[in-house]
DNA sequence: AACCTATGCAACCGCAGCGAA
DNA sequence: TTTCGCTGCGGTTGCATAGGT
């Protein structure tokens, strides 16, 4: 942690700018005092009327990942590692998202959690899983690595998923399954993806081959076979989409946060917006181009429970079969 | 006890989006 | 239309601490 008085180069530098470095008991004292009593108004009249030497990015940073009265703080339980995994399975790097979606919880802290806790596991399962032919320098998956990682992960509850039997023809088994698959693919830390003809979340930019997904939604494009983005020159799925949890109220301060607008102009574009809590009102715009995309309104408690299975949108089972079966290391049958 | 390394996490940085002027 | 300031986000950095040797 970096000390309240940073030595040297930071106070000096900003003897007659803002202050740097980890925030002293007065500050938070300060910082907190003013949030409570006036509220969130404009961040540099925050930091100035506060009587604080911080930028109001700092200030603002301080009151959202420390200050705040409602944050969760302690570690992740169980279930909040597995929602999180989840979430990052559809949404991606999109903490902020994430972060919406957990009560308590901060985009710093659960991108912390992932990049040291989970990634960490994730490695490790990927070097215990992977075979000998597969750590060479061909980047092709290998089915073997991508079922023992899946089976492992189950083991050790990274992922847990009922995988009776007799749901394992389950849409909303398959395409969790199929997000979280695709979504660790695309995971940096796994080499065995070939990037160049790898999957892009995000849309457009890079020098990928554009599979593209609007914000807020984890839609995986279409690839098809005998085009040019192939993947490891097989085409792969059909579209995909999958739908993840609206935005609820994560505070108990607005019990009516449940509502949520659901708009549609026709044009298969939708938002909606939902009260996060009294001061951090998130907007998230949902862009579809597949008509078969809805809104669930489901509260979270549906969608969500330990490992009860994610709402997830109206699949075709057997397209979607045919999607899982059509991954060329993948067999869920 | 001293040193080294790994880990967790608070905070910073740069960028993009947006609205107002 | 352009510029500017503010906000929010994701990536990264750097420090404190725990654990190992």
């Amino acid at each position: 942690m970096r000390k309240p008085e940073a030595s040297g180069k930071n106070n000096v530098n900003n003897i007659n700018k803002f202050r740097k470095g980890l925030w002293s008991p007065e500050e938070d004292d300060k910082l907190m005092n003013y949030m409570l009593n006036n509220g969130q108004g404009c961040w540099s009249d925050v930091a100035r009327n506060a009587g604080l030497q911080r930028c109001g990015k700092s200030c603002r940073l301080r009151w959202i990942n420390y200050l705040r009265p409602d944050l969760k703080r302690g570690a992740f339980s169980p279930q909040e590692e597995e929602m999180i995994i989840h979430l990052h399975s559809l949404l991606g790097n999109r903490w902020s998202q994430i972060a919406a979606r957990l009560p308590g919880r901060t985009d710093n802290e659960i991108k912390n959690f992932w990049n040291s806790t989970i990634k960490k596991r994730l490695k490790n399962l990927q070097s215990s899983n992977a075979s000998p032919n597969t750590s060479d320098s061909s980047s092709e998956p290998s089915k073997d690595v991508m079922g023992g990682l899946i089976s492992t992960m189950q083991e050790q509850g990274i992922f847990s998923m009922n995988m009776d039997p007799s749901l394992s023809s389950s849409s909303s088994l398959a395409t969790s399954m199929k997000a979280m698959i695709l979504n660790t693919m695309m995971d940096p830390l796994l080499p065995m993806l070939d990037y160049d003809h790898g999957l892009n979340m995000y849309g457009g930019a890079g020098g990928y081959e554009s599979i593209t997904a609007p914000p807020c939604m984890a839609q995986v494009g279409v690839l098809n076979s005998g085009t040019d983005h192939g993947f490891y020159g097989e085409g792969i799925f059909e579209g995909i989409n999958v739908e993840i949890p609206p935005l609820e109220s994560v505070s108990c301060m607005e019990e009516n946060a449940k509502t949520q607008n659901i708009q549609d102009n026709n044009t298969d574009k939708y938002s909606y917006s939902s009260p996060v809590n009294s001061l951090y009102h998130r907007n998230c715009n949902i862009t579809s181009n597949n008509k078969t995309d809805n809104i669930a309104a489901d509260q979270m408690g549906n969608l969500w429970h330990g490992s009860e299975e994610l709402k997830v949108g109206e699949w075709d089972l057997e397209e979607l079969m045919k999607d899982v079966s059509a991954f060329p290391f993948l067999d869920f049958q």
